[in-house]
DNA sequence: GACTATTCCATGCATCTGCATTTAATTCCG
DNA sequence: CGGAATTAAATGCAGATGCATGGAATAGTC
């Protein structure tokens, strides 16, 4: 129970601390160069945008992105501010309320998937075959026991988790 | 220049994020639970203690754990106010400084491996055979382009990045 | 030597985060 | 029904972070 790390997995530990900090840092960095906001906000309108109306309950947003509630609750209130979602109210549950994603932030989120996806080729995809990443996601699903969970690909998208 | 990162690509992007995460809060929280500081902390005692006098320049602390000069800045601060280092005036170059590490943060170090290396062990070591965990070095690396660089291990360490 | 550029480190300020608590509405259950 | 327990969301506050700037010392240039 009380057994040591083999330095195979010590050093996967440390690689896939400083590999995920480089690569994020990275990408956000090109994002932000381009004018873009946070990746949490792609993440969020991104969420908005799949759900059937275009709308979701805080709760399900939280859900989704893996982020705790007070988070959630502040990142809408950015994303409102800024106009590229709405608050409306829930008639069935009154504490509640649904968040709707508006043309602004449709728009958005196409043009932010842009910028997204030429920095994940950038970053990931021109320096690993696709045989190779998909041995990576192999290997990495063995870690997080769940991230495999839907998130598969239509349009144009990628999520992140922070 | 433009082209489309592969579904490949993309779902190990988010992976890489996704699993870094969890993985990341995991060990955090079981170290956190034990009582332990965060783990940068860790990290910069292990610097420090690893260095050949027992102190560093900040500079050196900072090129070391990858993270802002403000940011290592206020990290020593914290480690000297809590008595784990000290700082040390730079007779050659009266610009900078020393950080020392004190028995007490070699002390703490120590005490931090334990918990460190099990949190690991569970988070990771358990979930990967060794030759897994091997590939998985080897896939990130190709990404990392540099986090190789030493990272030996010897008495008992681990590095993060963050 | 005088002047500029660069390096080392600290810090003010605004923002962001985590944590705990609050308010309000809903559900559970005897 | 009526009160306890649960759930949805917001928020006050302390601490952390990013960014830009400041001051001090050194290095480089002519």
């Amino acid at each position: 129970m009380k057994r040591k790390p083999s330095t195979e997995a010590t050093g996967a530990w440390i690689r896939l601390m400083r590999v995920q900090s480089r690569v994020l840092a990275a990408v956000e960095q090109d994002l932000k160069k381009a004018g873009f906001p946070p990746l949490a906000w792609y993440d969020a309108l991104l969420e908005l945008s799949r759900a059937p109306s275009g709308e979701l309950r805080p709760v399900e947003l939280e859900r989704q992105m893996l982020i705790p509630q007070y988070s959630t609750s502040r990142l809408i209130d950015r994303l409102v501010d800024e106009g590229l979602a709405v608050r409306r109210e829930c008639k069935i549950d009154k504490r509640g309320q649904f968040i709707e994603i508006t043309e602004a932030g449709r728009d958005l989120q196409k043009r932010m998937w842009a910028a997204y996806s030429a920095a994940i080729e950038k970053h990931i995809g021109s320096k690993l075959s696709d045989v190779d990443a998909a041995k990576l996601c192999a290997l990495l699903d063995r870690l997080g026991c769940s991230c495999s969970q839907a998130q598969q690909l239509s349009a144009g998208e990628g999520a992140s988790a922070r």
